[in-house]
DNA sequence: CTCGTGCTTCGACATACTTCTATCTTCACA
DNA sequence: TGTGAAGATAGAAGTATGTCGAAGCACGAG
């Protein structure tokens, strides 16, 4: 996972509030592109739904009518956006989701309660309005 | 926009509450892959938080380095994807974002309160629990 | 009607992505 | 140490994607 992803993705503004950087653009749109995938989408699901908060990626090629070295890309990809981790142990390798990622993801797509932002720490902040929308019925 | 996406994203479990059928998982991805790209993820940011809730071609275009048919492909693709909707006046085209797909997506992504899952009408209704999963600290 | 502007569509090209088979690494166990 | 199983990596093939220039469509102004 990248460096500081989590502490990055915290202080982004929601969507809605402000123009995008193309720096922050670049960092969302990587994990977007990451869940951009149906099987890739599953195989979230599936690690962040799975008993225990985990799954072994035998748990998970089962799933699928595709190869292992197909799923094992994927979880790759979901890995390397930051979106899952994985751990081995014994013969088995288990991942679980990253789930301040998501939560961060949620943040960025739904406008926070008014003048308000995420902080990264769980709870909200002031923040100063930039442009406001006006939404017609 | 693809007929009832609104109605069908609000009747959508979080992630991480019950694994995707295959066919959620294609309709959510068809999503985050629209959003898979930086230049839409400014182009969606920059019509969102546009004064006014819209924006013309022309205002977006000229932000980017890249040539009109380039945006108008980028446009198209959100459009077609359902997150964004244009409309011609006079010799503009502007476009608008559709925010419950924002919102609906958002609330794919987080967890709702306990035992709660939205229903597409701006509320939550209860749910029977699948498989919990356990976060350690 | 004609012209210019805003935007979209078309066709082409280079790059990236998804998937596979084959091979390699890591581990448990005899 | 040797063997088998779980996963990862490598390389290749087919498809999709992002970008452009050229051309087409819609609209307002003369």
């Amino acid at each position: 996972m990248p460096p500081g992803l989590v502490e990055q993705l915290g202080c982004y503004s929601p969507l809605v509030r402000e123009p995008l950087s193309g720096e922050q653009a670049g960092e969302l749109s990587r994990l977007f592109k990451a869940m951009g995938d149906p099987v890739r989408l599953r195989l979230l699901s599936l690690i962040a739904s799975h008993a225990g908060g985990e799954a072994c990626v035998c748990d998970l090629t089962e799933v699928f009518d595709l190869s292992g070295p197909t799923i094992s890309h994927h979880l790759k990809v979901l890995r390397e956006a930051g979106l899952i981790t994985g751990e081995r142990r014994a013969t088995w390798v288990y991942y679980r989701i990253q789930p301040e990622v998501l939560e961060a993801l949620a943040a960025v797509l739904v406008p926070a309660a008014p003048d308000t932002v995420p902080n990264g720490l769980g709870d909200v902040v002031p923040q100063t309005r930039h442009e406001l929308p006006v939404v017609e019925a």
